[in-house]
RNA sequence: GGGCCCGUAGGGUAGCUUGGUCGAUCCUUUUAGCUUUGGGAGCUAGAGACUCCAGUUCAAAUCUGGGCGGGCCCA
């Protein structure tokens, strides 16, 4: 059995790569770092992602918009935290054509300072508000560190939603609303993740408060998946984002933002991945079904037609299927297939044609059986939503029995993934928990969680737990 | 910001230390034809590379310098 070189429970940074290159999802070879080209089929799914995003945005009555992608210096000063936390990683336009700009123009990092000027003119009233909007764009950040494919990269595919409202209770609501839009495509991506409310040092430059939304990969890292920001009105003020109140006062408007990127595809491959390829659950599968037909001489013609029915009947059913009727031999096309990671294969052969069944073979648990035809449609959308659950089921099994809740550094070193202490409140104990671990807070968990013991590091009692782990 | 390493067909590699035998190795890829198809088939004939510039030399993939590109480690 023909295997990747590198085992994803070895060696998982060489399994990635590998897989992101063989599947064809990206090419690393543009010659700028971080900036990679998507190729078909990685573009591809990361189109059905993203309309995921869309259909929970459509749900949710927020906007599509586009914005553009450059950005006047004099818009990005005027939040003084966000230039702070950015103003490192941006890229600066600075000439045009022959000449030098009297403004330097700017490449969004993200879209605050190029949307909130325009929110300022578009919101009068409070019948203008809630505001929400939201698009998918790309990004721009100078990545000093290491890149990776979908991970940490220079150009970043971008979902963000920016939300007015008119006042800190009604962005709350948002809020809610987006955390439970997270647990729905999560769901549907068959990715189990924890929120967590990260510390004030640590949060979105600019932000109130802000939840991560991490993932656990399997090399026991977190990844940071999306964000949730609570800005409260801090942004309103320095963008003058203000409305005319019923009672014919001027106030300033509380907003969020809701941020995710192409890491949820680094994510998909990581946790669902093996040796053979990538493993796509059924709602972001591009092809969720592969017929393939076993041609014999002399009988080409039945059992390409019997593929061509069943093509049809699976479409008009809502599947999204192919064909796979390359002149290359079956075997290759099975590597083919699971290196992509379609769910469903059928093999249809002389002998299937004759007793009207076909063959159905899982990619994820690799389990073959024969199927009428009769009764094939109902069959595969029963494993789909089979292959789902197991999906989910197997990456919460794995980010339940590598999370772990202790009282002391000592109990915590030689830990794997992600590591709850319980913290005083002070930096210092969570920088020095950090130094010794070797590993970044991610914050605290966002339900309230009891917590009776004392910091281990201080000593002083503590109401709250602390999450760390090694982070992407 | 500081340090280290690397660059040979589309991908992966051998050759570099000690310049000549390189008209550059092997696997994969790829084109045409024949043949085959229930887990990467076979045969025949083709295609495809020394990162760029300068230097040393009778002679450079190999040595020196620089550019461009890539990777790693430390802060």
């Amino acid at each position: 059995m023909p295997e990747t070189k590198y085992k994803k429970t070895e060696d998982f940074n060489e399994w990635y790569n590998e897989i992101v290159e063989l599947a064809d999802l990206c090419d690393k070879r543009y010659p700028i770092k971080g900036m990679n080209v998507w190729r078909p089929y990685g573009w591809k799914l990361m189109s059905h992602v993203d309309k995921l995003t869309r259909d929970e945005m459509i749900k949710t009555d927020h906007q599509e918009v586009y914005f553009p992608l450059l950005i006047p210096e004099s818009s990005f000063k005027k939040e003084e935290e966000h230039i702070e936390g950015f103003g490192s990683e941006v890229y600066w336009v600075t000439h045009a054509g022959l000449n030098k700009l009297e403004e330097r123009w700017l490449l969004r990092p993200t879209s605050e300072t190029a949307m909130y000027p325009m929110f300022s003119l578009w919101i009068r009233s409070h019948t203008d508000l809630p505001l929400k909007t939201y698009q998918i764009v790309n990004t721009f950040r100078y990545e000093t560190k290491q890149t990776r494919a979908f991970i940490r990269v220079r150009e970043i595919h971008f979902f963000e939603a920016h939300t007015c409202h008119v006042d800190f209770k009604d962005a709350e609501k948002q809020i809610k609303e987006d955390k439970d839009i997270a647990g729905r495509l999560f769901q549907k991506l068959c990715l189990p993740f924890i929120l967590s409310k990260r510390p004030d040092w640590d949060k979105f430059a600019g932000a109130f408060y802000t939840i991560s939304i991490d993932v656990l990969m399997p090399s026991g890292r977190t990844l940071q998946l999306g964000s949730i920001h609570q800005y409260r009105d801090n942004f309103a003020k320095p963008y003058e984002i203000s409305y005319e109140a019923e009672d014919g006062k001027h106030k300033n408007c509380h907003q969020t933002t809701y941020g995710m990127s192409e890491r949820i595809l680094g994510a998909l491959i990581g946790v669902h991945g093996d040796n053979k390829g990538l493993v796509m659950p059924p709602e972001v599968a591009p092809t969720q079904v592969v017929i393939i037909p076993i041609i014999f001489k002399g009988k080409e013609k039945t059992v390409l037609d019997s593929c061509d029915t069943l093509y049809e009947k699976l479409k008009n059913n809502g599947i999204r299927v192919h064909v796979d009727k390359r002149d290359i031999t079956p075997g290759n096309k099975y590597y083919d297939w699971e290196l992509k990671g379609v769910p469903l294969r059928i093999e249809i052969g002389p002998r299937d044609v004759e007793k009207k069944e076909i063959v159905l073979v899982r990619r994820d648990i690799s389990e073959k059986k024969s199927v009428s035809l009769k009764s094939c449609v109902k069959i595969i959308k029963e494993e789909f939503r089979s292959i789902s659950e197991d999906l989910y089921k197997n990456a919460e099994k794995f980010l339940k029995e590598n999370m772990h809740r202790v009282k002391t550094v000592e109990e915590a070193k030689g830990l794997k993934g992600i590591i709850e202490l319980p913290w005083c409140g002070k930096e210092d104990c969570a920088m020095e928990i950090e130094n010794i671990l070797e590993g970044n807070t991610l914050g605290e968990p966002i339900e309230h969680v009891e917590c009776k013991n004392v910091c281990p590091v201080c000593g002083k009692p503590s109401k709250t737990w602390m999450r760390y782990a090694k982070t992407y």
